[in-house]
Order: structure tokens, then sequence, then C-alpha cells
DNA sequence: CTGTTAGCGCTTTCAC
DNA sequence: GTGAAAGCGCTAACAG
């Protein structure tokens, strides 16, 4: 099967190229009898509209690129998919890439994608991101680019929560139990959410009575084996904290599991809580208190400013933050200090 | 910053056009000394190589798309990633698509993946996909389509777990604990999956002592609401099984929570079995016993398979199932019978 | 080894 | 209301 063409359609239904080519777009000066023909044979003959082609004339591609580092945490996956359905709404195809928090790889995908032409890119940023390795791929095709989450620069456009809030907001609930003690366990080290979490955390606790030493904090991949790890470091350091506060839920999962192997019960013998409130905080055991930090608002903000952006380049870079909020579960609420 | 064409880097460089375009696929027959220069020029001029015109002109995009229903559910994460995983590898860039398990938005996304010329298709069909309506999208621009984890028709190629397998090997672990009754619960109704494994299920437990009736199962969405929603479905009706088969892990985990809702204990009043051992089966309390159905398999296969397609498209439909494996943990194996 | 030429399929003026 | 012509940026075939 050879591919079918508007100069085929157009011959079919006798008439010029350029009136099918208006059919396409429904313009209102064409007879109904004419683009009712049109139509016919397009069905007829199996005409596909081949973007490429008209994105080329245009020179937009109607395309957009989406770089993440790993979909497996459940917080970036729901992040993905609010991104996938605004830019399918707003009639964009969505190229999609994987970094797996490796900035090479990261940077292959930029290339790559600007190659094809996109016309935006969200980006969740490796860490090590640059700005200068990036700029040096964007900027010769001008593609706007909005950070996701983490940030490595001021001048591009940005959307994540606001995770010094979410750190105070989780200091301040902590010390509200009585603990004397808190610990971070987790997260990729460099990375502005961490920084920002700790740096929510430690103003957070500051005359709260509760020791909180940044410094004692182990920075680990952002997943179950890195919360794992994550406490471990710590507990074998000889330190048992009133509470553990995991970088992410899906760290906290992996601290779930470290504890219980060494017969540690999570919520009793020590209190944890964490970010991001993924579905799963509230179905396991201890459910987890967590503090929510909105994938979906953070993709749908995203997703207007880049929008907004490719309409109007010359847009000062944003910021926009997502409030976050604290839920309160059994992981902190079923702990009591040791008397 | 307006665009730089081959034509002005050529300029700028004292060659031919075509030269230029020689030196871009690294043609040995260009003279170093020119093709330094060239590409001195492109990096002076900031040149980015055009692929939807070269595609354009080789008639193939080196795109793929990949549609699955949602990759908040761990499996469909992984199989994502490995996917783009082996794209990337390939040399395509990979367009993605949720359909959140409805059919007509996966219709639009096929059809808008086939407008934007992609070479071939990876679809996780939704539940209800037809082949009439597939057929009359992909068959105007006879663009290959590998099936993902479910089929809809026997003349597309396929990759998959062996289900019925899986199902077998769950069936003679639940049997030999001393079970005597199980049931299964949650998974979307008509799916391939579903239906193997219940196959798997009935014909592992025939002859076993164990009473299976797959009548009683409530298919739901493939998630933890749906697990929730389908156990309580089951014990309301005043069925107690001894063993309680999710159709998914993602399903078990709000098995799990619904039960736990009852005050009873999953792996000690109930034991509960599942498929595909995602990496939370291990981390939850009490670890779930699961058949692994190698998501990562099924990605590399697909991919390899959707790529020979594209090479000699004239092949022979293929189906080509992946042998599952039974990870026993605490929630079958702590259990016993009611004495 | 380099240059010229003719499109890929569409959109967009601008005449008729 | 409809048609003709030019060209988006690249590649491939062929001639020098």
């Amino acid at each position: 099967m050879k591919k079918v063409t508007l100069n085929d359609v157009s011959r079919a239904a006798g008439v010029s190229r350029s009136t099918a080519s208006l059919v396409l777009r429904g313009n209102p000066r064409i007879p109904e009898a004419t683009s009712d023909r049109v139509r016919l044979a397009m069905a007829e003959l199996g005409y596909v509209y081949n973007r490429q082609a008209a994105n080329m004339r245009r020179s937009e591609s109607m395309t957009l690129g989406l770089i993440v580092t790993d979909i497996r945490n459940p917080y970036f996956a729901g992040l993905t998919m609010t991104i996938e359905e605004a830019a399918h709404d707003a009639g964009y195809t969505l190229f999609v890439g994987y970094s797996r928090d490796d900035v090479e790889r990261q940077y292959l995908q930029l290339e790559t994608m600007v190659q094809q032409q996109v016309d935006g890119i969200f980006l969740l940023p490796a860490t090590g991101s640059e700005l200068a390795p990036v700029c040096g791929i964007i900027d010769r095709s001008s593609v706007p680019v909005v950070q996701l989450a983490r940030y490595f620069s001021e001048e591009l456009d940005y959307v994540g929560p606001d995770n010094v809030a979410a750190g105070q907001q989780l200091a301040q609930h902590v010390s509200s139990l009585g603990a004397s003690t808190a610990v971070l366990v987790g997260g990729p080290e460099h990375s502005s959410a961490r920084t920002e979490r700790i740096k929510g955390l430690e103003t957070g606790f500051t005359g709260s009575g509760v020791a909180f030493d940044a410094s004692l904090s182990a920075a680990t991949t952002n997943n179950a084996a890195g919360g794992s790890e994550g406490v471990a470091r710590v507990l074998d350091q000889g330190i048992w904290p009133d509470c553990i506060v995991a970088y992410s839920d899906a760290v906290a999962l992996g601290i779930y599991a470290e504890l219980r192997r060494r017969n540690l019960d999570p919520g009793r013998d020590v209190s944890v809580a964490s970010f991001d409130d993924i579905t799963m905080a509230e179905l396991l055991l201890p459910p987890l208190t967590s503090v929510s930090t909105y994938p979906e608002l953070i993709g749908r903000r995203a997703a207007e400013l880049l929008l907004n952006r490719i309409r109007d380049p010359a847009l000062q870079p944003q910021r926009s933050l997502i409030e976050p909020a604290l839920k309160v579960r059994a992981s902190t609420a079923q702990w009591r200090p040791r008397t």
C-alpha cells in the first residue's frame, strides 16, 4: 500500500490541492457539496494526514518533549501522566525520555528531541544538570524548557512544590509529637528539592526542642533501595532518632523494610514521616504520615506555563510553587516518646 | 535566532550542500580537512540537524509510539521504561500516550501517532479494544503494531507473560498449603490476561481439592482501589476463602488495606497471592507471594520484534510468551489451615 | 571527490 | 470559490 497524498485526494474529488487542504482545516468558505466530496475521497482512498509535512511547512511540530528520571517512583508517574494529558488536550503529541538520573543520557535525549523539532520541553532534571550544557543544546533552536520538581537554573521556568514550606510543616508536626531527635534519610545529594526540604526542616526545628543535624543525613538514590541503605547507614552509626524523616515516600518504603529486618517497628519504636503522599502512603502498615506535594497540580501548572511561553517566548522566567499539605497518619500519630 | 540550515553551513565552510550532508553521515570518502571545516562551521553557526526534514525525504521518521493504560501501576512503569530504553538504543525517539484504559482515547492516540508517521507502535491495549477500528487506523499507513501484555487479535504480534502457566503455578502452590477454597479478585473484565490467568488457575486447581469458582471472581479496575472494592464485594457475600488470589500486585495492595479495615490479617486469617512480583511485593507486610511476569523481558522482546518487523513487514504474526516464576513469601507461607 | 538537480507532502500567498 | 506556484530543509542520483 503506497502513500495517499492530498494530491491524490484532490484529483479524485475533482478539486485543487489547496481546496482539499482548506477542507482539512474546516474552512467555512468551501461549499458543503465540495467538502463532502473531498471527505468521501479521503475515506475511499485511505488518506492519512501527514503532520511531518505540514509541520515542516509551518515550522512548528505540534510535539512536546518530556524527560524524567524514573517513573517507577509513583510520584513521577503521576506527574508524567498529568503532563501527557495536558499535552494531548492541547493537541500536542509527547515524546518521552527517561534519564534514569544520568546526566549524559539526559543531554542525549534533549539533543534528539531538539532535532525532532519539539516545540517545548518539560525537564525533570537529572542530578548534576548544569545550565551551560543544557543551553548549548536548547539555545540553538530556542526551545522553551520548563523545569519540573527540581531546578538547576533560575533562568529557566520552574514549577515544583514549595519544599521549604513542606519541610517546615513536617518539622512542626514532629516537634508537636514530643520527639527530641530527628534525622533525614535519603534523596539525591545536591538536588534543589533535597536542599530545600532540609532548609525547611532546619528552620522548622529551630527552637522547637528537637535536635536535627542535617550533616547526619545520608543522601541516596530516590527509591526503596536508597531508603534501606540510608537508614542502615544511620542506625549503624549508633544513632537512634525519635523520628526518621524520609526524603520521599519511595524512600520511606525501603526504610520500613529495613527497620523490620532489624526487628524495629516503624510507628512504635521510631516514628516515620515523609514527603509526596503517594497513594501507597495510606495503604502501608502503619499508614505513613506524609506531606502531599500534588504532582497533578505541578503537571497542570507546568503545562500551562510551557504553552504560554511557546506563544510568547519573551516572557520573564517564572517560578511557580505549589503549596504542600501535611497528612498525619499512624506512622507518627501512634508514636509515643520513650519514657 | 533564526534557523541555521545545511545550506548556511556549506556556504560558510565553502563546500556544497551534498558534501555537508555526507559529512553529517560520517562518509569516509570526505577528506579530514574538509569535514573538519564543515564541523567547525556547524558549531560556529549553531546548526541543528532537522530530523523532520530528513525523515520526510527518506520517508521514515525514526520515531516509535507507545500506548499504555496507566503507569501508576509499577508493572506498566517498568515495561514502559524498558521499551523506552530499547527504542533509544536503536536510535528511535518515543512518543508515549496513556489511554487510561479508555478505548476512544486510545484510538485518538493511535491516529495521532500514525499521522506523525511513526515507524511502529507498541500497544498495551485498553479493555474493549477491537481489531476493526484499530486496523482502520493503522492499515492506511501499514504501521506495524506489537501488542503488549494483553491481546485482542491474533493477527498482530503479541508479547506477554504465559498467563496460563502463571495461573497453574499459583494454583499448585495454593493447594500445597492445604487451602480448601480460593477466589480471584480484580482485574479488567474480558481482558486476555485475566481470562488466561483464570484458565490457568482452573486447570491448576482441578483435582487438587481446592474449590475455585471463577464465577465468584469480581472484575475491577487494575489498581488498589479495584482491589479494595473487589475483596469487599466477595466478603460481603459471606464468602471467606482460604486464599485470595489477586489479579495483580497493584490490586493486592488494595486487598491488604481492605482486609485490615475489617480487622482481618492478610497472611494469617486468609492467605493472599498475586501476579507480577513488582518490587513492592517483597516490601509489604507480610511480604506478598507473587508470580513474577518479568516486564523487562517482555519489553525487550517486544522491542526486538517490532524492530524486526519494521525491517521485514512480511513476517508472519508472532506470539512470544515469557515464562513466569513463582516467588513464595509470607502472605501464603505463614498461613495455616483453620482447624 | 564535489556540485547540480529534483523532489518528499504540505501550506500559503496571490491571481483568476 | 478555486487554482497555480513557491518553498519548508533535507537526501539521493547523477554528472562533472
